[in-house]
DNA sequence: TGGTGTCAAGGACAAATGTCTTACTATTCA
DNA sequence: TGAATAGTAAGACATTTGTCCTTGACACCA
């Protein structure tokens, strides 16, 4: 549920290594790498670290599309589309490294280098088909079968990732976070560890349940 | 909000106005144009006509994507993921007339019409930051709002696209929506006509009510 | 030490949405 | 014609989710 790509990784590491066009930034924990509104000048690939990916509605409220780590690639759809403004904001949860590619170098990189172009098509497919599923899953089935989903993808909850993040993922409050992860307790399938993480109590429960809906 | 796109049309009846590769079929309104879990072998490009796409899950319920006509894709999301799978269903609201192209084609055409190669690019990146915008606004703001914007989008509701198919696009029960509208009769934003549609009473209104929240 | 601020958790209530059922309308067909 | 059927709309109630507020734990500091 972290998102990683590890053939752009590779990929953009073999242009780093035999060109000076794509140079290493590093952001602290909690700086913005691209913000919402501000006009699209560079892609970046994620070497080291995780982002959080949201859109910021009128009303203040923010929802989280992705989390995001190694050879993930962020602000290419704003440069594809051409748009003045990136849609989204990426912040850095953790110490991050990324690979910075300058738009130009960008557009030289698909027009010229095949395996590039065919795979940024491929990532561009991959996350909307991605978007679509989780988008039809949230609206389908109740809260805490996303919960379940999200318990059964991760093992358990990410270190970096607040709760107020996770709910921000389900697009729901943190009361509505809670008030399910202790129904999942009440029911015995996770328990809540020292450090107010959940942990899984009960794998083949777990995995019971999920399958109903599955 | 019946999606189309003019350049993607363009290009494909030049296509196919060069070469034999790409022919024309009708399908009747009701038929399937791709179903969810057939394997992928084909892309379509829509020549005239209205198409639903959706999901269904294992619970049986339907999320409609979205619904489109003219210069719209069908399939490629798939074949450039290599997935053995369609993911959702094409489903034809009226007579349908599309472009057929084969895996080889579209296969030949992404590596060497540079045209197309970048077009579906874009397409791809489109696609992807509307899905993700609607899934963010559609999470974060109360029905009553997704439906104003649609009535905003739409002007008036298509008569293609029955109440069924509209809640499935917003995610919700057709006992909801019909509720939303009534209370948006109730404050003179909306009629409904003798055909059973709404109409925009108080368009003033409507976009006041509307930018409050945008 | 004790005061103060901050934050996470959860109780109580309100609001939104879904489920189930009934009623109404129109259509088909014996 | 009239019974059966399907589709739509909406009432009543249940469930889910949000909002608001209180409590308790912890850190910081005068």
């Amino acid at each position: 549920m972290i998102k990683t790509n590890l053939k752009v990784l590779q990929l953009i590491e073999k242009i780093a290594r035999d060109t000076a066009n794509v140079i290493l930034k590093t952001f602290k924990k909690g700086e913005y790498i691209v913000q919402q509104n501000e006009k699209p000048k560079i892609v970046y690939i994620i070497k080291k670290g995780i982002t959080k990916c949201f859109i910021t509605e009128e009303n203040g409220k923010d929802y989280v599309l992705d989390f995001s780590s190694a050879g993930e690639i962020i602000g290419e759809v704003e440069l594809l589309t051409h748009k003045d403004q990136y849609f989204s904001t990426i912040e850095a949860l953790t110490i991050l490294e990324v690979y910075v590619i300058p738009k130009v170098v960008f557009d030289q990189l698909n027009n010229e280098d095949n395996d590039f172009n065919m795979l940024i098509k491929e990532v561009l497919a991959h996350r909307l088909m991605n978007t679509s599923k989780r988008s039809s899953y949230q609206q389908i089935y109740p809260l805490l079968y996303s919960v379940l989903k999200i318990i059964y993808d991760f093992g358990q909850l990410d270190e970096h990732i607040s709760k107020q993040d996770l709910a921000n993922y389900l697009g729901i409050t943190v009361r509505s976070l809670n008030r399910t992860l202790q129904e999942l307790v009440d029911k015995k399938i996770i328990t809540i560890n020292e450090v107010d993480n959940f942990e899984i109590k009960n794998a083949p429960l777990l995995i019971k349940t999920i399958e109903q809906f599955y």
